[in-house]
DNA sequence: TATTGTTATACTCTATAACTATA
DNA sequence: TATAGTTATAGAGTATAACAATA
């Protein structure tokens, strides 16, 4: 509903979201690329899955999940065992070395939020979570597939290394 | 200042967005990619400009801008004039072809946003693009390197790519 | 010797398609 | 035949390093 001039801006500041991922990607250790990491903080907060679970949460192919768990399960952060109700499927499940992963690249990236946020209120913190959560639910789940009738633009945004996990208390996920 | 959680969901959130960016990406003219769009929104909004100066902009490594100006360069986007100043140096200039790319682009981002948005206010989608350019701005610049308490703040090259100030009438930074 | 830019090489993330093994 | 998952291959984006031309 807003001006043509208000989404222009808004496609740039999501650009530079962007940009800032880079950076915190560039931070994750050496033996755990974003997607492990992601892999890692969703076993985490719900718990063993299997990969068609796992695929939704990230929002990626089967194929590049496999991938990422792989690079998990060669390190001995994640399982996978069979799934005694169907034997095609394995159920993942976050070792105890995972979850020591997970807490190393939990502790980093609350102590790099502390000190960038620094001036930030616990309310606007959570102001630009409820923003960003509503953002996202704005183009709903099948933000993959195309969003005009006939294709679409640009923009283009982040992805911090999807580190951080959560405690299991906190809602919303779908990544 | 926050706690732990708060972090960690805001962590999550900014995953999310990645995930809408990648449909977003998804829906990019087959012949201008994210990396080119960038370039010619650039180029719209500054003006000419050098390698080095879009560098900054894009906040990426040089050889990277190289082959994405090459890309658009090679469609008659952009024209790479010798800068007589500097012969090291080429001037950067968006053609009027790349000028008509560059407005398919924006249309469809203006039609995306004006879809998806539908039950945002002006006033709502203001304050996200308020809370994202203080969100850069709290990581400053120097967003590319370390980000942790022991990494070295950056000296040089403000990265104006966090600024974005907003002179000409046709913002939009694609990509 | 330093700087601007290009090119060569490699790595991460992603997708499509072919393949295995179950249902 | 359909589904869960793996693997092979390819493409976009980025980074580092070696190189070219000019300062």
């Amino acid at each position: 509903m807003a001006a043509q001039a208000l989404y222009a801006e808004l496609a740039r500041q999501l650009n530079a979201i962007g940009i800032l991922r880079r950076g915190l990607l560039r931070a994750l250790p050496v033996d755990c690329p974003s997607g492990p990491a992601a892999t890692l903080s969703l076993l985490h907060r719900h718990g063993e899955m299997r990969m068609g679970r796992l695929c939704e949460l990230l929002a990626i192919d089967m194929s590049v999940t496999s991938r990422h768990v792989a690079h998990a399960a060669e390190r001995g952060w994640v399982e996978r065992v069979p799934d005694p109700a169907d034997r095609r499927s394995r159920i993942l499940r976050l070792t105890p070395a995972g979850a020591v992963k997970l807490t190393e690249l939990h502790d980093r990236t609350a102590e790099m939020f502390s000190h960038r946020l620094d001036g930030w209120s616990d309310g606007e913190v959570e102001q630009l979570i409820a923003m960003l959560t509503r953002l996202r639910d704005s183009f709903g789940a099948d933000c993959r597939v195309p969003l005009l009738a006939h294709s679409v633009p640009a923009v283009s945004a982040a992805v911090p290394a999807s580190v951080s996990p959560a405690p299991p208390e906190l809602p919303h996920d779908h990544a």
